[in-house]
DNA sequence: CATGAATGAGACTTCATTCAT
DNA sequence: GATGAATGAAGTCTCATTCAT
């Protein structure tokens, strides 16, 4: 087997594991058993069990940044654009859970050089993304859904919160909750005849009565 | 100090060491240089790390039910139920963002009753969210807002999703794309002259273009 | 309860736990749970856990050397001297097998003054002891065996009792020593000759008298 | 050194330090002080301080054992297999008065798995000499006396010797083989008749034969 | 007499990593 | 390329013991 694709091997193994216990709890022993090499011969493909990490974060993100950025070029549609970022995001990381575990809970773990490398590439991909969003500020269109993902939804925007929150820029609890609700209630683009604020509203009137 | 209060302080101290390093890396140590006290003086209020973890996850979600369940036995307006049950869930945890961070992400870290008995919680949260979500599926109303707040929640949403998503209830990448772009774009309440189902459209488009 | 009964109190369930665990594996909060006492609650009756398996030794080895030093002076017949040393040992430490344990297993356990005060009592015992075989070699022909030898083998037989004794295939004190005795008098091949069942009758007349 | 070697070394080593500490009294911190390796080195021949226990009584019992069995194949004669025993007994463990010890003090320490393994070698054991005391017994008139509890008391006797052995005193394990077996067969008080010596020519037969 | 709370010392064990082969 | 053997550092936890109350 060519070192190119051992290396390959080495990092889907150790991202499974990663993904399972955690980077902390996961050690290089059980990547070891897990390929079936010696813990000394692993450490000819990486300097760091931190180096393994990164590699694995790095691959991820930039396989998803650059085919995102590629399609975009063909695409002119801001719903189209916008549904391809999701798509495109999900399509890879569905089939690849391991992976988005492990560069979604493991993104502080990494210091230094390592941090910095992933984060430049991060970064890249949110302005695409901000872009995207930002190009469909003019649209319109709902329809059905299940409670059950809408809810999940939901949850994940809020649950996610500790991953940007910052108190200058996002405001306070009751601020957050006015948008939040009004964004899960009446999405992104504003149907004609909206009664505008009405979210706000609800809020305010709750307030009071506290 | 009573001993109840003791506890409290160390929970507190313990969530921020947690929150900032992570369960794994954090040691008992890091808590007791935090708290002041011995090593082995933790040790009278705990039986282990893992059971520290426990009672901070236990806390932090029972507080937040508690509080959701006793407001909303005085709320009747959907708006406002769904309204308060963001802004309790954020109230809380943004003053608490330690254990926010510790409840999400060290949330498979518990194993055997400690995990049994926080799951336990953690799903009455749920329902009691999927029910304030369902008595919403009727009503209507947009708004304007800035693309940073939206495509942040739209991450969580989607990074969100290693947290639950099944294959056999959540299809594949393609129908959750639409599922997602769809609420995003035009939220929960479908507004007076939708055209129906544009956003499964857009997904389909595209498709029949890859 | 007066303080002297609590003591003995704490001392037998000391032994059963020193016994059931060894001395290094029991904690002092095993034996504030056996006795219900709390932790600090001990230390008023023992200044040291080292003391308090001093306690035991002393007062077991005490009370066997005691009850044999008073009855050897009533009793003149060396074979019947005999029959009474194996009768009080199995007798006392068959009733109270945890001490036998701690009091066998434990010898070296202890150190400085602790050592000693039960070294001498050690020693006492084994010079009665000495003097009791001894007297029965005078009994009859000398022999190349020496009396220390067959002493330390008798020792090590009674001993050794608590690693195998099962009462119901064992039987009791009584019928122990008499089987004990017979076989070390006249050994495993009845020689031609040999005053059948000495040994038992030996014990049948003590038994008599008692 | 190979692999081998190094683990009886270890072997060797650990035996002298759980002997004369005891078992738990002993840190495998005194081990690595005693072999001159580091604490983590030892690791890499055992997984835990009871798998060493375990790894000390299985060899020296299996060893005693083999060699048991093996040279009992040869004899015939039932006085010289019950002197063999006691010999085979005695040379190994007098020459390994550490692994006597840790054998006969730290027998119940183990627990579950390495319980289970040492004690059937154990019983193993028990069931040759009960049938060597056993093939004795019929030789001659039969009597009330089982062989169980002989053989348990001649167990005593030689497991106690680690207890009071002094070579200057008690001379080799030939000699005392052949005390302990005159005393066992012919008991403290020679019978009129008595083939004088009998033992000790059996076991000088044995001798002259190796 | 008794105890809740606390502590310093030290136990076993695991880890990431290295190096001679 | 690969590995068996080794190690320093650090982790969690338990222990005997104390002291103010």
């Amino acid at each position: 087997m060519p070192s190119d694709q051992k290396l390959e091997y080495i990092l889907k193994h150790a991202a499974a594991i990663f993904a399972e216990k955690g980077y902390d709890r996961a050690s290089v022993r059980d990547i070891s058993r897990a390929t079936g090499m010696s813990l000394a011969g692993l450490y000819y493909y990486f300097r760091s069990k931190e180096e393994l990490l990164y590699l694995i974060q790095k691959h991820a993100f930039s396989t998803v940044v650059e085919a995102l950025e590629k399609e975009l070029q063909t695409l002119h549609d801001p719903v189209e654009r916008l549904y391809f970022l999701i798509y495109n995001h999900l399509r890879y990381f569905l089939q690849n859970m391991d992976q988005l575990k492990v560069c979604a809970l493991e993104v502080d773990t990494l210091n230094g050089y390592f941090y910095e490398k992933v984060a430049e590439v991060r970064k890249r991909y949110f302005e695409v993304a901000q872009g995207v969003v930002q190009s469909i500020l003019l649209l319109h269109q709902p329809s059905e859904r299940d409670a059950r993902l809408a809810t999940l939804q939901l949850f994940g925007s809020i649950n996610w919160v500790y991953m940007w929150y910052n108190p200058k820029k996002d405001g306070g609890a009751r601020e957050m909750s006015q948008s939040i609700v009004h964004l899960f209630l009446y999405g992104l683009i504003p149907a004609a005849g909206e009664p505008s604020r009405a979210g706000q509203r609800a809020g305010r009137r709750y307030i009071a009565k506290t």
